[in-house]
RNA sequence: GCCUCCAUCGUCUAGCGGCCCAGGACAUAGCCCUCUCAAGGCUACAACAUGGAUUCGAAUUCCAUUGGAGGUGCCA
């Protein structure tokens, strides 16, 4: 076992191949807790020997939304550091001269086959019911042969001779050990014809001359773990400890998220996507919390956390190697309690472009002062604008079934409102506080229930029959404005008497 | 098919041989608060996959079965 005070090294080491998925971000965060709860280091590199497989804005897609969560790395493509370059398209001659190392040691060998050789062979073990592997065909050419035919422009390949008898072991700090019969292993190819590195090749020289300490990577590397342990044995290199994270499953719980369920899924207003939770009114801080947990518990009784309380909680020891299942419903409750947490000030600062995009014509004075009222009913920043939206129009045209109320003739309602506009003008306060006293005076007077009066009130002001507090929300329209509004509504009313 | 990993409420989890007829959170339902909606408080519902073994004692250890996931590329 490590001591988990001991600095950590650890890398993110994703692919620019697509976009970056909530399952690469929770790595990163993990990698991220460490690194800071250690007092270590977490390192970015790019892996990008497919070069079939690139895309040009995925890397900065990365970068951005692993700075949106609030992540920020110690070394990397975008800002160097003292082990780069962090980019392996720049490193190829160092997987080249390990390689050509392993070959001069026997730990590999060139391989001349065909890709149709290939082809026909496996299509032969398919036939057979054999497991599919390479046959060996070129493991025993003498490597004076192999030299001159690769001296020659042959196009080859180099593959890793693993032994095929016994059995090997690995430790995974999540699962312990670890052990594969190695008739199962097989030569796997570490460098390709094109003399570029494959991740098995790659990701290990890296992690080794980068210092990594710990190597935390998803699941889907589990089978091919020995190969990985093999390369450090054969260079003699020491092991770094394996961490082989939890793979998080559809909300459905069944298999990995499919292409459709994602496309669903944003229908729904989530997402699967980093870059896409911003625009979608969710709040990095309640994604991180989201993730963190997905597979793993920081404390048994409470789970709401902020990134400092995530660094000082975070522990290998709660990682849980079963599959996770991801739950949308729960980053509402986060980004609805993160959002409550938030200063007012804060708050409106970020509302204030979501207003803008709803079509609110407003400012950051505008958006502060509705805060009051609306921060506690919002799941997302999104719903900001479609709460307070009332507030902002110039008036609102009265509707009868938002008038109405429970047990009330119009006539009645006509004499509430007029009640109601003659006790408001009199108001000198025209504060939440100042107003409720009188109001509720007035309601007494009246004789009818708080609910029925208030409730023509709301639907007078707001046209709707769900709002923040009504007083609240008339003291941020403001006198004038409330006045209209209900003589608005009184005229309505006496039309369709 | 074969290989590897995994298995506690619907979901995420606590639990590391007695503190557990199993605790927390989300979701769901009810109540309270209340000018509506939220928020908040309280309560309810709800799980150790199955079968063996070890032990005075097992959710916790071991084995098998079943189920689930991942892998099986000159992708990562």
């Amino acid at each position: 076992m490590t001591n988990e005070n001991k600095p950590a090294r650890v890398r993110f080491a994703p692919s620019p191949t697509g976009r970056l998925h909530l399952g690469g971000a929770r790595t990163a965060l993990y990698d991220y807790l460490i690194a800071k709860k250690t007092g270590g280091q977490f390192i970015l590199r790019i892996e990008d020997t497919d070069r079939t497989r690139y895309v040009p804005t995925a890397e900065q897609e990365i970068i951005d939304g692993l700075h949106w969560l609030g992540i920020q790395w110690d070394e990397g493509p975008d800002i160097g550091g003292p082990y780069g370059p962090y980019r392996q398209t720049e490193r190829k001659e160092i997987y080249q001269k390990v390689a050509e190392q392993l070959v001069e040691i026997g730990a590999a060998y060139y391989c001349f086959c065909t890709p149709e050789r290939l082809e026909e062979m496996r299509r032969q073990q398919a036939e057979n019911n054999e497991f599919p592997h390479y046959d060996g065909h070129c493991r025993d050419i003498p490597l004076e042969e192999a030299k001159r035919r690769v001296a020659a422009g042959e196009p080859h390949v180099i593959r890793l001779k693993v032994p095929h008898e016994g059995t090997t072991v690995v430790h995974d700090m999540l699962r312990g050990d670890i052990s594969i019969d190695n008739k199962q292993l097989e030569d796997a190819i570490i460098l390709k014809t094109d003399g570029w590195a494959l991740y098995h090749l790659a990701a290990m020289v890296d992690d080794h001359m980068m210092g990594i300490t710990h190597v935390i990577r998803s699941s889907e590397w589990l089978p091919s773990l020995p190969l990985h342990h093999m390369i450090y044995q054969a260079l003699g290199w020491d092991e770094p400890e394996w961490v082989h994270l939890s793979v998080l499953l559809s909300p459905s719980g069944k298999g990995k998220l499919s292409k459709r369920e994602s496309e669903e899924l944003l229908k729904q207003g989530y997402a699967v996507f980093l870059t896409d939770f911003a625009d979608l009114g969710y709040l990095p801080e309640a994604v991180t919390n989201w993730i963190a947990q997905m597979g793993a518990s920081f404390d048994g009784e409470n789970d709401f956390f902020a990134m400092d309380d995530l660094i000082e909680k975070f522990s290998f020891e709660h990682l849980n190697p079963a599959p996770a299942a991801m739950n949308f419903l729960k980053l509402d409750h986060f980004n609805g309690a993160h959002i409550r947490s938030l200063t007012q000030k804060d708050l409106a600062r970020r509302l204030l472009p979501f207003f803008l995009k709803a079509g609110i014509n407003t400012d950051y004075e505008g958006v502060y002062k509705v805060v009051p009222c609306i921060q506690e009913r919002m799941v997302k920043l999104t719903d900001g604008p479609e709460v307070a939206r009332f507030m902002f129009e110039e008036d609102i045209p009265p509707v009868m079934d938002q008038l109405m109320q429970k047990k009330l003739e119009i006539s009645d309602c006509i004499k509430i409102a007029e009640k109601a506009f003659e006790v408001i003008s009199g108001l000198d306060d025209f504060t939440a506080v100042g107003m409720e006293q009188p109001l509720r005076d007035m309601v007494a007077e009246l004789g009818y229930k708080p609910g029925q009066v208030f409730g023509l009130l709301r639907g007078a002001i707001s046209g709707q029959k769900v709002t923040p507090p009504l007083f609240d929300c008339m003291e941020v329209i403001g006198k004038e404005k409330v006045l209209q509004r209900i003589a608005d509504a009184v005229e309505f009313l006496k039309a369709n008497q």
